[in-house]
RNA sequence: GGCCCGGUAGUACAGUUGGUUAGUACGCCAGCCUGUCACGCUGGAGGUCAGGGGUUCGAGUCCCCUCCGGGUCGCCA
C-alpha cells in the first residue's frame, strides 16, 4: 500500500553528507536500490539524484509490526526514512561507497510507493540493450551515468545562459509553427485546421527569425532553440534536437569567432575543468580536406594525408592515369609502424571500407622487414618509390594506403580511412579536447540531382569579399565567411556572415538558380524586411546534444537526450509517431494515401 | 533507398556437424540467517529460440521472406 507524505519533509539528499554530519537526525526520501535481508536486520540502499546511502532496519529498534514492513521492501519501492546519521567503523565501512562511512539507522520510515520488478537492472552494471532502455526511458533515467549526463547537459545550457547574458546577448524565443523552406533538410510539416490544405513547418532552425531580430535592432540574440529536420537518423543525429543558437550585428567574422572562443573556454572551465588555449587553431576548409580529408577534422592525431599526384603523373599504371585524367589525384596515408598490424583480409577488409565511399578501391604499399610488398608493385619504377618514401615519410615498417579518384572520393575515402585507422591503431588520445575552427568553405556546391549550384550552408551566407566578381563567372570557386567549430572530428556549430545587401542577396538567389518571382514567393518576408535597413551580422549555432555528448564521454546523443528517437524516427516508449481518429484528420481535412498495416 | 552487424527465460549470454527433456549467470518467488555491502545457504518458478514459409525422418541450428534494433552510405541549406 502507497502511504502518504503525511507533513514528512526531506531534510537532505542521500549523498550530501560527510562524516562531520553523523550524529544528526535526518530524513532522506528515494528509491531502494538493493535490499540485503539478513534475518534480522535489513539493509537497504537508497538512492536519490546525489547518490546512495545505506539504510538500516534493525528489529531491536524497530516495533515487530515496523520491521515486518521493512521486510517487504523491494527495489524501486519509494521509502521515506527518518533516523539518525552513525558513523560506521572498521569492517562496517564500505570502501567502494562514497557514503560508505556512514549509514541512517531508521526509527520510523513510510513506504511511499511500492514497484514491480523492473525490466533491467538500476544500475551502471545494467547491459539491457538500448531498445528496451529506450522503452522504459524513465527507468533508463534513474541509472547514475543517465542521471550525470542529463545534469552535464543542464550545467552546458545554464554555462551558455550565464555567458551569453554577461556578453549583453538577449534571449529571445522564436516560433515553432512556422513556414516551409524548401531549400536544405525535410521540413516536418503541422497540419492548419482553421486553413484548409494549407500547412505550418517546424524550423530546421530559428535562421531567418534570427536575421529579422538583428533588423529589428535586438543587436545581440541568443536563443537555446529545439530545431527539427525530417532526415534519417544517425548516432549523432536526432529528428528533434537543440541548438545554442547566437546572432551578433554590426560585427565580421572575427568579432563572432572571439566571443565564441570566450564561451568554449568558460564552458570548458566550468564543466570539465579543462584549460582551453586562446586563440583557437584555425584551418581553411581547402587545407582541412588535404591535410585531413574532411571538413570537421579530428586534430588530436597526425596521420595527415600525401598528395602522390605529382610523383604519378607519369605512370603507366592505368588506375592512376584514369584519376588524373579525369581532374582528381592520388593521395595517401601512412600507418606508422604498422607493417604487422594488418594481416592480408584485414587489408582486404580495408578495401571494402574504402567503397563504402566510392572509391573503386584501395591500394596498400606494405614495406615489411624481408622487403617491400603491393599489388601493384610491378607498376611502380625505383624513382617513383623513392619520391613516395620522401613525400609520405614511408618507411620500412609502415603501410602507406593510396586511393585515386576524383578529388571528392579520395578526400571522402581517405578522411574516413584514417579515423579507422587511428582507432584501430590507438592513436586517438581519448583525454583531450582539441578544438579547432574550419573557415573559407565554398559558398556553392554543384548538385548533380538538381543540375544546379546550392547553398553549402545557406542562401544568406555572405561570400567572402575578394570572391565577389567571381558570383557570375565561376560561382564554383567562391569562398563564403562561414565557419564551422570542430571538437575532436565532430562538428559542433558553424555559422556565418550574412548578406545585408538586397542586391547581392538577389545575385545569390539567381545563382542559386532561383528567379526572381521564386525567391520572392519562398523567402519574401526576408527580402521585404531587408528594404528597410537590415545591420550586418553574421552568428553561430552549436548543436547543444553533440556538444553534450562529447563533454560527457558519449558515442551517441542519444545518452544525453532525455527521450531520443531510435533510427526510424520513432519513440519506443510513446509510440510516436502513431494513427490518429479519423474525425481529427476529417477535421483536418486530410486524407491518408498510404499507410501502413 | 543501399550495404554491414544483431534478435534464444525478466536481463545478459552459451548452445558443437541438424539429433534425447534448450543450458549458465544475475534477477524473481519461498524458507533460514544481527553487520551485509556483488551478502550467504536451501529450495522453486520462469522459454512463441523475433514472426512467417521452406528443406529434412528430425530445425534454436540450413534456405527464403517479413518485422525490429544498431552502425553506415545516400540524405542532413
Amino acid at each position: 500500500m502507497s502511504e502518504l507524505l503525511g507533513g514528512w519533509k526531506r531534510t537532505n539528499y542521500c549523498a550530501n553528507f560527510t562524516t562531520a554530519d553523523a550524529g544528526k537526525q535526518v530524513t532522506l526520501m528515494g528509491w531502494a536500490n538493493v535490499r540485503r535481508d539478513l534475518g534480522a536486520l535489513v539493509f537497504v540502499q537508497l538512492r536519490d539524484r546525489t547518490g546512495l546511502m545505506q539504510i538500516v532496519f534493525n528489529s531491536n529498534t524497530l516495533s515487530a509490526e515496523d520491521f515486518a514492513r521493512a521486510c517487504t521492501i523491494r527495489s524501486e519501492f519509494v521509502l521515506a526514512v527518518r533516523g539518525e546519521l552513525v558513523l560506521r567503523t572498521g569492517d562496517m565501512v564500505n570502501k567502494n561507497m562514497e557514503t560508505g562511512k556512514l549509514e541512517v539507522l531508521v526509527s520510523e520510515f513510510k513506504i511511499l510507493s511500492e514497484s514491480e520488478t523492473t525490466p533491467f537492472e538500476i544500475s551502471d552494471n545494467c547491459k539491457a540493450n538500448e531498445l528496451l532502455r529506450l522503452k522504459y526511458r524513465y527507468l533508463d533515467l534513474r541509472r547514475p551515468a543517465m542521471q550525470k549526463n542529463i545534469v552535464m547537459r543542464h550545467k552546458i545550457a545554464f554555462v551558455a545562459r550565464e555567458y551569453f547574458n554577461d556578453q549583453n546577448f538577449i534571449e529571445i524565443e522564436t516560433p515553432i509553427l512556422t513556414k516551409s523552406t524548401p531549400e536544405g533538410a525535410r521540413d516536418y510539416l503541422v497540419p492548419s485546421r482553421v486553413h484548409p490544405g494549407k500547412f505550418y513547418a517546424l524550423p530546421q532552425s530559428p535562421q531567418l527569425f534570427k536575421q529579422l531580430l538583428m533588423l529589428s535592432g535586438y543587436d545581440r540574440y541568443f536563443q537555446i532553440a529545439r530545431c527539427f529536420r525530417d532526415e534519417d537518423l544517425r548516432a549523432d543525429r536526432q529528428p528533434d534536437f537543440t541548438q545554442i543558437d547566437l546572432e551578433m550585428s554590426f560585427v565580421e567574422e572575427e568579432d563572432v569567432l572571439a566571443v565564441n572562443e570566450g564561451f568554449l573556454q568558460k564552458l570548458f572551465q566550468e564543466t570539465l575543468d579543462v584549460d582551453i588555449q586562446l586563440p583557437l587553431p584555425r584551418l581553411k576548409y581547402e587545407e582541412a580536406m588535404a591535410r585531413y580529408g574532411s571538413d570537421k577534422p579530428d586534430t588530436r592525431f597526425g596521420m595527415e594525408l600525401t598528395d602522390l599526384t605529382s610523383i604519378f603523373a607519369k605512370s603507366e599504371f592505368s588506375v592512376f592515369q584514369n584519376a588524373i585524367a579525369a581532374g582528381g589525384s592520388i593521395r595517401a596515408v601512412n600507418a606508422k609502424g604498422a607493417s604487422s598490424s594488418f594481416s592480408r583480409k584485414e587489408l582486404d577488409a580495408l578495401g571494402e571500407f574504402v567503397k563504402t565511399y566510392r572509391a573503386k578501391g584501395l591500394i596498400w604499399m606494405n614495406d615489411k622487414a624481408e622487403g617491400l610488398a603491393s599489388p601493384i608493385l610491378k607498376f611502380l619504377s625505383e624513382d617513383e618509390i623513392a619520391a613516395v618514401r620522401k613525400a609520405a615519410s614511408f618507411e620500412q615498417g609502415d603501410v602507406l594506403f593510396i586511393v585515386a579518384d576524383v578529388d571528392k572520393t579520395v578526400f571522402a575515402s581517405l578522411g574516413a580511412l584514417r579515423l579507422k585507422l587511428a582507432d584501430k591503431l590507438g592513436l586517438i588520445p581519448e583525454d583531450k579536447f582539441n578544438l579547432v575552427w574550419v573557415t573559407q568553405f565554398p559558398l556553392l556546391e554543384w548538385n548533380e540531382e538538381e543540375q544546379r549550384y546550392s547553398a553549402m550552408h545557406h542562401p544568406f551566407t555572405s561570400p567572402m569579399d575578394e570572391d565577389l566578381e567571381k558570383l557570375d563567372t565561376d560561382p564554383g570557386s567562391v569562398r563564403a565567411k562561414a565557419y564551422d567549430i570542430v571538437l575532436n572530428g565532430v562538428e559542433i556549430g558553424g555559422g556565418s556572415i550574412r548578406i545585408h545587401s538586397q542586391q547581392l542577396q538577389q545575385k545569390m538567389f539567381r545563382a542559386l538558380g532561383f528567379t526572381d518571382e521564386q525567391a520572392q514567393y519562398r523567402f519574401g518576408f526576408l527580402m521585404d524586411a531587408f528594404r528597410y535597413g537590415p545591420p550586418p551580422h553574421g552568428g553561430l549555432a552549436y548543436g547543444l546534444d553533440r556538444l553534450a555528448m562529447i563533454i560527457s564521454g558519449c558515442t551517441s546523443i542519444r545518452d544525453v537526450i532525455a527521450f531520443p528517437k531510435v533510427q526510424n524516427a520513432s519513440c519506443p516508449m510513446t509510440g510516436a509517431p502513431d494513427y490518429v481518429d479519423d474525425k481529427q484528420l476529417l477535421e483536418l481535412n486530410i486524407a491518408c494515401t498510404n499507410t501502413e498495416e
